[in-house]
DNA sequence: GAACCTCACTTCGTATACACCTTGTCAGGT
DNA sequence: ACCTGACAAGGTGTATACGAAGTGAGGTTC
């Protein structure tokens, strides 16, 4: 269903795992689906080794779990699995925010209008929320990118795919969503500033602030542990959004 | 050269994978060199498609870097990647090793009988490094998974297999060994205590000792960036070693 | 009636064939 | 002598065919 062209300009792989993941992260694969290759490779209009290749890397990236001479299916995850990519998230990124700020490669101009694009959505009367994703997924990966640590970047975009499954942006009340974007123009003045401590309470603050927001915003948010997933499917957009919280 | 069963007990695609990452993590595949498919296939005498997944998945790893319709080449480090490894591993093995203290999931005992092996081992006449190096490997695994984080336990195993490479424990003095295989004991000592900032203390005075241990076993210790990598062959052991600093 | 066995089906794992891309080389022209 | 274009070779990217393993349904036996 909803096939478009059968190969892209190049790259049948390439396709496949994007498309597959877009289909994972909007909620049309629930978790616990089988990704069976044969009915995929019908379905994009590829054959099977494009398929595996991309099931490989969703497999890699803990988005789908592979089961010996069974198949590879979506991965399913708890409020335990949020608190686990939460938890690294608050480590990380102000660690490499304070790196950020004293190595000289931040570029302020891009975060600062980054930030100013995010109050501009924000305000308006029906905010964009897959615009707001975007610019704050470009965002956080810009810090992190002035951290001048490769390693860095890749670790963190490798976790922060599973909260994008919970659409966490809808779990923002107005007032979390302001202090947010605040944070954000707080984090441009430290890196600017280039004080490392003041650069990676901000992010540290921000990082928390996001995870509170969502467990908030859970129904069950008393047991910490077993929740099973909501999953909400809610508009799949076209563009690739991949942010995670404001 | 040197195939011994055309196929081991099941799986192609395993086989070839850690038949080529042993390749690499010994220095039989250089940094920069091609990896071929066809080549490998006949080499492993298997055929290109299991050669394809392991090449995938060592591509995932960072231990090979894919070029499209290029082709695949051992990935090239430099001192630089080594401080960015050692830098993330001393934010994250602290880390997990002070939640450790607290989970109430550590095996005291296994990990006790660890140190006081790796002692025996670094006491005999002629230390076997591949040794300790596998039981220090299953030590700080252990820590690690005693932080009751599935996700940082994946992580820092990613990471971790790049100082394989540069054979970490040869550039170890007698008075730096001992030293941390004192940090085992004490590290133990700690989450027995189950006390999460003295954990933390000590993980990370070990991790940055072993750090200060290879950036003083190389030989260009000055500039902290190009360094190209001197990739010690060494003697190729058959034991899969697995483990990064003591 | 329940447990076990058999058989067919589904799906993965692997092998192989073919097409396209990239690149190095060589002839021809400037 | 240098640059430019076409041609050929090597290699990856993709498609397809075949074999193996696991699963579930249906029948048989105790």
């Amino acid at each position: 269903m909803a096939e478009q062209i059968p190969v892209e300009g190049r790259g049948a792989a390439e396709y496949a795992y994007g498309e597959v993941r877009r289909q994972i992260i909007t909620g049309q694969r629930a978790g616990g689906d089988w990704l069976r290759e044969g009915d995929l490779a019908t379905e994009l209009g590829v054959s099977r080794t494009p398929i595996r290749e991309a099931l490989q890397r969703l497999t890699a990236e803990g988005l789908a779990r592979h089961e010996p001479n069974r198949g590879v299916r979506v991965e399913s995850w708890t409020s335990a699995d949020l608190d686990e990519i939460f938890s690294l998230r608050s480590i990380l990124e102000p660690w490499g925010s304070a790196r950020a700020a004293t190595s000289g490669l931040a570029e302020l101009g891009r975060l600062d209008s980054l930030a100013v694009e995010m109050d501009r959505c924000a305000a308006q009367e029906r905010p964009d929320i897959d615009e707001i994703t975007r610019l704050n997924n470009e965002f956080h990966q810009l810090v992190l990118e002035a951290a001048g640590h490769v390693r860095l970047v890749h670790l963190v975009s490798a976790v922060v795919d599973v909260p994008l499954v919970w659409r966490t942006f809808s779990h923002y009340s107005p007032e979390a969503l302001r202090r947010s974007l605040a944070h954000h123009h707080e984090l441009v003045d430290a890196l600017r500033a280039g004080d490392p401590g003041w650069a990676e309470s901000v992010m540290h603050s921000h990082v928390r602030a996001a995870w509170s927001s969502i467990r908030d915003g859970q129904p069950s948010g008393g047991e910490p542990g077993e929740t099973p997933l909501p999953a909400t499917p809610s508009t799949p957009s076209p563009e690739r959004s991949a942010g995670p919280e404001c």
